[in-house]
DNA sequence: ATTCATATGATTGTATACAATAAATTTGAC
DNA sequence: GTCAAATTTATTGTATACAATCATATGAAT
């Protein structure tokens, strides 16, 4: 399955404009892409369409596609929607994890530990990622998780920036407990607030994410 | 601004979804609705993009698009996430609400207790939505707002059923009125109960919903 | 020199033609 | 008669050709 060449094109253009390879205004020329990509001017259309359905780039008619990079006002709001999503899904997760799902995130915790004593950001950024991951999925709302999930990966670029500073992951884990605590109590309000409290961008963070912007 | 054809087909496309033109496996012929809409393939398919990026079809690399009309479980998942987007928007509106919006606000629910008053479903339907969109605009958070109005918009046509139901109208009105004095107290723990309250599809309502699937 | 109209070029949107793949049908062996 | 392989048909995916529209450039009139 997925053996479209539009679909690979459009998951190979998601990272180029992920890693920053175009400007905020700039247009994706179809012509260029077509010819960069050695397929004709179809595939890329659709491949444009998708990035465009994703909220990655802006479609004018008869103008072209141009990417959208958001900035910092957008960042902050996709960072707040973020933080209530996960809100919720720790809401509904509090009273329908199972212990299976509980023992993910105690797992998850676990190789996150591990992550911080090797001091391996690479490893921490990617179980963090799960035991986020398996809240979305505790939360037994397949139609949450998606968002959830998607969402996330957008955010994904500027997450691994922020994760780089000092100290953030030792707190960061303090906080995972927590949140595990609150759910292995069925606390859907504590559950919340943490998960809400841990995901949003505030104080400090903001800073350093708003710094980062500047590279 | 769009005047492209395949946009005006795929609004069109996506009412005659939603007003159940279409069986939930139904494959969607390219050609016969480009004979249907007197064009090509190209402005078609563009169109069935947008319909699976919505998640209102799915498609199958090489076998076609397929409408994908959520049964019982995903409908309730909507409305769940519905209620949390809902209740966010009321947690980040209750201190950052305007006198404008609040008066909005107060407006709409004017008009909806008008409505009741001459038992004009369709206005009170109409108005309750003004109702909802100048909480999300009263977030002051665009993102959500966005991703609000989306998931409104997709839920439409069951809400539309729902309000039908016998003081149905009047126990919405009070909560509006609850709604709205929590944000003017700039409560954002009431002012989200509230609306995710009001928004949730639970115990009666629940009931209701599902038998007006069966039609 | 400025401004407006026209013309020219570039780019997107649509139509059509072709290729690749999956579904359906036919044919043949047992 | 049933099953399987092969062939045909149908349908999607891609390439190319054409049309429509927008941006730029050119030129004349004031």
């Amino acid at each position: 399955m997925e053996l479209r060449r539009a679909d690979k094109i459009a998951e190979t253009l998601e990272q180029l404009v992920f890693a920053g390879e175009y400007r905020n205004g700039e247009r994706l020329d179809e012509h260029k892409l077509a010819e960069y990509f050695r397929v004709s001017r179809t595939p890329i259309r659709e491949a444009l369409q998708v990035l465009v359905s994703s909220g990655m780039a802006e479609q004018i008619p008869r103008r072209g596609v141009f990417v959208r990079q958001p900035g910092p006002v957008e960042l902050m709001e996709m960072f707040e929607t973020m933080a209530e999503l996960e809100a919720a899904c720790g809401r509904f997760a509090a009273s329908r994890i199972t212990d299976a799902g509980l023992q993910q995130l105690v797992d998850a915790n676990h190789n996150c530990q591990q992550a911080i004593e090797a001091q391996d950001h690479g490893r921490y950024y990617a179980e963090n990622e799960v035991f986020h991951q398996a809240i979305y999925k505790a939360s037994a709302n397949a139609y949450l998780e998606k968002q959830a999930l998607q969402l996330q990966n957008r955010l994904k670029p500027y997450r691994k920036i922020q994760l780089r500073f000092r100290g953030r992951l030792a707190q960061s884990m303090a906080e995972h407990v927590a949140i595990v605590t609150a759910l292995q109590d069925g606390d859907a309000e504590k559950a919340s607030d943490a998960l809400r409290r841990h995901v949003a961008v505030q104080g400090e963070k903001f800073h350093q994410l708003m710094a980062s912007l500047n590279n």
